[in-house]
Parts: structure tokens; C-alpha cells; sequence
DNA sequence: GTCTATATCCAGATAGAC
DNA sequence: GTCTATCTGGATATAGAC
């Protein structure tokens, strides 16, 4: 009788491989910009041939897809990784943090996950379920602090992301707007949480 | 003695080609994304040879830059033909739909302008002086209406740029966000604009 | 001004040997 | 698994005839 072994050697080292082969194509993707990016140098990189990857990937396409799911995945983690505190003002500013910071650090990601700048790329479904986890912590988190409706969370992504486009477009690698995040997240909260005292309009 | 004609016919018919290639480029990139425009999608559009087009255009990075050039001259039209109010709110209302309206409704015109989506294009300086002339002319309208300082101006950027960004990127062609205008703007100039009675923190 | 012909290079992808 | 050889098609750009 065949003894099944517990760990599969040879699917460990594809993995392996797999991941490494990633880790080239988003170095080269930050270098050289996202759509620059070319099966080629990412082979040289790893001293395959071009070829080669094929057996690890079914198409350059395929390679932008494991990269959206594991841009997605790290964020996803980052989410759950957090101790989110309870005051409401201070999850948002935490949320806003990790969001434009997690943005910031890496232009390449934060096209491939929130841009449209591949022409003809779109996730499989399979990872465009992680988006959508991603979108749904995000969710929790903000309701968690009192943030509820589709139009609310709008107007919160609309204002990180914004923060997120106007770094990394016009000043990548600085802090301009990073500076601005807790003000941003002050703006809003006094917007989303209403003081009952003051009568604004008559 | 050689009578001078007033007109140039020939740099007449040569700029209007220009326009020509141009308009075609624009159509183009707005169907099939902004990096996938290709020289010899643009000539048989108009009718021409690929090689055709050098005679108006030195590189596709010059007709690239003349797009730019382009798009921000018609911004700059589109400010400088308002009628811009005098209240404070309402100018911010009317510069927020006017800019993120002016985004939202050509994808690719929103990503040459202000992202980096080409990875190896930058404007040439007189180009470039445009897209200040853009901004100056935003920050006076808004200097009008009593905001200044750069950080201001960041965050009032930051705010119309992520409107944008998510409208384009998530619902092309869509309203969910364009719907938002008003929220965010408001939520804006009540930061801003403070009232002196509530007192928000003791 | 516009053309044909061509140069040069690069891309993604496949076939099949080893 | 990785290679060499190759296919196919695309790109930008130039030379030179008309």
C-alpha cells in the first residue's frame, strides 16, 4: 500500500516559485510603472527564460491577477491585523492611516487595485472576491464607529482615496498629503457626527 | 516687391490637420484606454499612413504632449468662462462640479492630465505651464472666496480628485459619485468656514 | 505632404527537445 | 521543469520616391 505523504515537496516548491516570480514582477512594476511592465525582464530577473513562466502562469494577464489578489491580501490583513480603537474619531483617523499609508508605499499596487490603468485588465472573479472582503472589513469597521450608508462610505473613500491620488500623482514618496490625513479625518467626522448643540441653519 | 499674404493658408491647412490627428487620438484612447493608443490606430483612423503622422507630430511623446497641452487649455477655458459667485459656498459648489464634472466625463483626458499613467511621459515645459496656469487660476477663484494656504488648497484638491478618482474608476460614466458633489462640499466649507458660536472642544 | 518599403525592436505565446 | 527555437503580430521610427 502507497503511504501518502503529509507535505507535498513538489507543490511547495511551484508555490515557492510562484511567489518569487510575483515578487520580481512587482519590483520591475514599481521601477518601471505598472504598464511597463514585460514578461521578458521579469523572467531575466529570476534568471529564467521567458518561456519558463508559462509553466507557473497561463498568460501575462494571469500574473497581474495573482498580483491583485495578493495586493488585496496584504491589505486584508492589515485590517484584521489592527486593534481598532472604540472612540469613533479615532478609528477613522487609524482607518485613514493604514488606507493612504498602505496606498502611499506603493504607487504600482495602488494602480493595479484602485486605478483602471491596464487598458484590458480585469480580476477573475476569484480575486475580485477579495476585493469585495476588503471592501466588506472596511465596512464592519466604519459601521462599528457609527458610519452607516452606502452615501456616507462614498464620501469616505472618495476622501482617502483622494489623498492616496493626489500623493502618489504628484509627489510620490513625500508626505504632502499624507500631513493632511488627521485633518481630512477631522473634516469628516465633524461632518458624519454632528455636535446637537450648535443650530447651523435656522 | 513680394506681397506678403496676411493668411498662411499652407500653416492654416497644417494646423487643422493637427486637430485632426489630435481628435482622432483622443477617440481613440478614450475606447481603448490611454496606454493602449497606438500611432497606426490614429492614421487609419484619418485616413493616413502610420509614417504620415511624423510630418505633423516628431514621436507619439509629442502628440501625447499636445493632448496634454490640449486638455488643459480647455480647463482653463471652462474656468475662465464662469460666471463665479460671490458667495463663498456656492463658488466652492460651482468650482467642484465644474472640475470633477470636467474628470468625470473623459476617462483618459482625467489620467493624462493628472495621473501618471503613461510610465515614461512627462510634459514638456510649455506644457507644463499650462497645467500651472490651471492650478493658479483655481487658486485665485478659491482665494476669492477666502480660502487660502497650501494646505487648504491640498485638501480641497485631495477632496475633488478622489470624487473624481472613484467615479472614474469604479462607475465609468456613472453619477454615484458625481450624487456627492454637494455633501462634500458642503462638509468642506463648514470645516473651512467655521461658524464662532458652537464651540466644538472646550 | 503623403506614400511605400523597410529597419529595428519588442511583445506575448507555443512547440517540442531534454 | 527548463530550455532553445520559433511564430505571429505589434510597436515606433526612418529613408527615400513621388
Amino acid at each position: 500500500m502507497v503511504v501518502e505523504p503529509v507535505r507535498d515537496r513538489r507543490a511547495e516548491r511551484r508555490e515557492s516559485t510562484r511567489a518569487e516570480i510575483l515578487e520580481a514582477a512587482w519590483e520591475l512594476a514599481r521601477g518601471q510603472g505598472l504598464a511597463g511592465l514585460s514578461l521578458r525582464d521579469v523572467a531575466r530577473q529570476i534568471g529564467m527564460q521567458p518561456p519558463s513562466l508559462y509553466w507557473y502562469f497561463d498568460s501575462k494577464h494571469a500574473i497581474y491577477d495573482a498580483m491583485f489578489a495578493e495586493g488585496n491580501r496584504q491589505l486584508l490583513e492589515l485590517i484584521d491585523a489592527q486593534q481598532w480603537p472604540d472612540d469613533p474619531r479615532e478609528l477613522l483617523r487609524q482607518a485613514a492611516k493604514l488606507f493612504v499609508g498602505f496606498c502611499s508605499e506603493d504607487v504600482a499596487r495602488y494602480q493595479l487595485l484602485f486605478q483602471r490603468t491596464i487598458p484590458d485588465f480585469e480580476p477573475s472573479p476569484e480575486s475580485y472576491a477579495l476585493a469585495v472582503q476588503v471592501y466588506d472589513g472596511m465596512r464592519v469597521r466604519m459601521a462599528a464607529a457609527g458610519v452607516e450608508g452606502p452615501a456616507r462610505l462614498d464620501l469616505w473613500t472618495a476622501l482617502t482615496a483622494g489623498l492616496s491620488a493626489q500623493q502618489t500623482s504628484n509627489e510620490p514618496g513625500g508626505d504632502r498629503w499624507l500631513k493632511l490625513i488627521d485633518e481630512a479625518v477631522d473634516m469628516y467626522a465633524d461632518h458624519v457626527f454632528p455636535k446637537k448643540t450648535p443650530r447651523r441653519r435656522r
